[in-house]
DNA sequence: TGTACATCAGTGAACGCGCGTTCACTGATGTAC
DNA sequence: TGTACATCAGTGAACGCGCGTTCACTGATGTAC
């Protein structure tokens, strides 16, 4: 039966929102529309009254996850590296920054993902080059990319011990580089 | 029909070196059974004669993967800093390093695949102590992190001229920062 | 060395399943008067 | 403000498809004598 305006717009918002956090937890592939509306109460078919494909909503959720993420609000280089590369951001990736956790998703997807992807990159850059100001740009872009690297690595790695000193390493190597 | 020995031998080897080529290139999940046995002229049925199921495969080549690499074959720093972080490689995943090309599969993988990669990262965590010995830990494992990111983030990227950047940009800092 | 038989590598059809997407239908909401 | 009708958000079944895996079958290879 036909819903409010109000109650569309609402539908539509937690299901990209359902659908950042579902993508970043288990890769955009692996979940399906069905998963997504689900999550949000309903079944599939009631999808297609709000995205054209799944290929929309992937696109839109990509925007939509750096928009939250905790890299475009960090405050300082300092913060930013005890935030990013901890175990409590390893371990809760579908609240995380969607760079390492859509990385190699990324190859696989239409353009206009892809696309979104690349925005949230430059947009990760520009912010890094806000609070890290006195920092050359090759060493900005250095950054993003250990920061990614590690973090995804040590979601991959099937060691605890392993894993937590990825993380470690990573961040004091950076704590003094940065220094 | 019955094979020979060295023909089933033969047969089984050349299933996991294609799979190690179509699962960096593609990923795991996105490759088949069926496009394995096809790329070694064989329908999907005979692969149960060789293999007990798809994660056994994924395992294995996982494996080989890693032996095969360039990582494990680099005499210096420079020189892997230069092949590793160049658009060759990351135009070539299936021939190049499976620490990128298949880090965010992982975190979806079975134990027994998930500890091939681990023991892939160690290996290369190895090497690099080999070919660079003057290097603290600290900034071996930052290194890896660095190097696997930038790859990893130059094939996402959408857009050529940040993608080259970024490895441009990586490696020109690690080769500095290693001097 | 030759023969009879067991083994088993590979085929191709079939299975149950989950996917993205479509569609006829329902009934509350929105709109025109 | 009240009524009649059009709109459309969501349902649930259906579609065509590709997946991993199983299985009866074939016939060349391997083995026992």
């Amino acid at each position: 039966m036909r819903r409010s305006r109000e109650e569309t717009a609402r539908t539509r918002r937690s299901a990209v929102e359902a659908a950042t956090q579902l993508f970043r937890e288990r890769g955009i592939d692996s979940v399906s529309v069905g998963d997504v509306m689900a999550s949000v109460g309903m079944t599939a078919g009631g999808f297609y009254r709000h995205f054209e494909n799944k290929e929309a909503l992937a696109a839109e959720a990509c925007t939509a996850a750096f928009e939250g993420s905790g890299l475009a609000h960090a405050r300082s280089a300092e913060a930013l590296l005890r935030s990013y590369l901890s175990k409590a951001h390893r371990d809760a990736p579908a609240a995380g920054c969607p760079l390492p956790a859509l990385v190699s998703d990324m190859a696989r997807q239409p353009a206009a993902v892809r696309a979104a992807y690349t925005e949230g990159v430059r947009a990760a850059l520009a912010r890094i080059g806000e609070i890290a100001p006195g920092v050359d740009s090759t060493t900005q872009l250095a950054l993003l990319a250990g920061m990614v690297g590690a973090v995804a690595l040590a979601r991959a790695i099937g060691d605890e011990e392993l894993s937590a000193k990825m993380l470690r390493e990573t961040r004091r190597f950076w704590m003094e580089a940065l220094s």
